[in-house]
DNA sequence: TCGGTTCCTGACCGTATGGTCAAAAACAAA
DNA sequence: TTTGTTTTTGACCATACGGTCAGGAACCGA
């Protein structure tokens, strides 16, 4: 059937059969260090869930820690990406507003890396100190000016753009670092399309009209 | 010196004893489950923080579940205690204004505790699941009333309730969980006493605007 | 078909963990 | 002092964990 030459079809070659490995595993990790932390998650259990002999994983990832370390930087990236719309906007209601928006998707989609990265920094960040001191440093450092920026042009109230940042994360990762909670004072159901839409809309309604933004 | 019959000056009965052994040891397990997790806290790690055997753990708690319970319950009489400011004001600015400095009071004086309060939930609550459903549903449900009682009076803009107190407590409880990344991005030292007050000042006015509470 | 490289895996190992226990110490009542 | 109870502790145990390794399977270019 298919051309016996160049790689045809989708024969998938080494280096993608590696990196779907990867990914599988990477998945299996996530999933498992969320729901149990680094100290609680085992490697056989990640194994399992992945569908692999735990022999496996060490040809992969040759520690527990280098795995886990990968699984954090890959929800860094994920929060980095998400960003990027705040520099695109003209004004606080459509830069923050937007980026409350991309927060709450990720929440939603994808809970598991949240709690990941907030049991890490709640242990003190031993695995990933270096990314707090160098890029989110810089992120925060470049994102408070462009807050500053609009209060300068009137567009928004005096507000310290440090604890304004807080407040952006703390709410939006909430829904994720906290679901089971919300959840459970749900009836035990999980938030339906139209309970995010009034989420999304709740958070973006009290903090615009906290700051002040106007535009 | 003192009298010898009755139980003079302060002679320690033995449930006083037992109290502060009990005491001690929480404090020492709050402190150890706060930053390696439940699955990363070792009996020994907090036998020797605490200084005393590991032995003695087991004689006061028969399990690390069991001590591990304690601390959480704990954690969560705090958060009860500190939600009664709430009923007892007039209006949206005083209660929910009350609410958030005594919580971010909590934060600050309190963080292991929120710590470990956040694993606890973020791991699925599988200790605390029926205080989630009886106590925390009881009480989320009572402080909504509230809040929309005092929407009706037109003292705030129309907010959903629920997603208001999710703001309050993420908002809050960031600084105590998150503490660390704070840290890192305040130049690596921890919260100042200024800043701490602006801390509290930029989320009281962000959210108590941000709700349109005039009273 | 062959040779080399990559990938897979069961069996195994040293270590650290939660928990037990029996005996000693400390304490309290008589 | 004597007797009974509570508290303390070192030594110990079974288990489970992260990680290793050697040998085999699968794959691939020539």
């Amino acid at each position: 059937m298919a051309s016996s030459r160049a790689p045809a079809k989708r024969a998938s070659s080494k280096k993608e059969r590696r990196l779907e490995s990867e990914t599988l595993i990477l998945a299996a990790a996530e999933k498992v260090f969320s729901e149990a932390g680094f100290g609680g998650a085992t490697m056989q259990l990640i194994a399992d869930v992945a569908g692999l002999p735990k022999a496996n994983l060490h040809y992969y990832f040759p520690t527990k820690e280098a795995l886990y370390r990968q699984v954090v930087q890959n929800i860094f990236q994920i929060w980095l990406q998400a960003a990027d719309i705040f520099d695109k906007a003209d004004g606080p209601a459509e830069g923050i507003g937007a980026y409350i928006d991309a927060k709450m998707e990720i929440s939603r989609r994808h809970p598991a890396g949240s709690k990941v990265w907030a049991t890490e920094v709640m242990h003190g960040a031993p695995v990933i100190q270096d990314y707090l001191e160098t890029t989110l440093l810089d992120w925060t450092k470049g994102r408070a000016d462009v807050i500053r920026r609009w209060i300068d042009q009137g567009l928004m109230d005096p507000v310290d753009p440090d604890h304004l940042l807080y407040m952006l994360w703390a709410t939006t990762q909430h829904y994720a670092d906290f679901g089971h909670q919300i959840e459970t004072l749900n009836g035990g159901a999980a938030l339906s399309e139209d309970q995010w839409v009034a989420a999304k809309t709740s958070v973006k309604q009290i903090i615009l009209r906290g700051i002040g933004a106007t535009r």
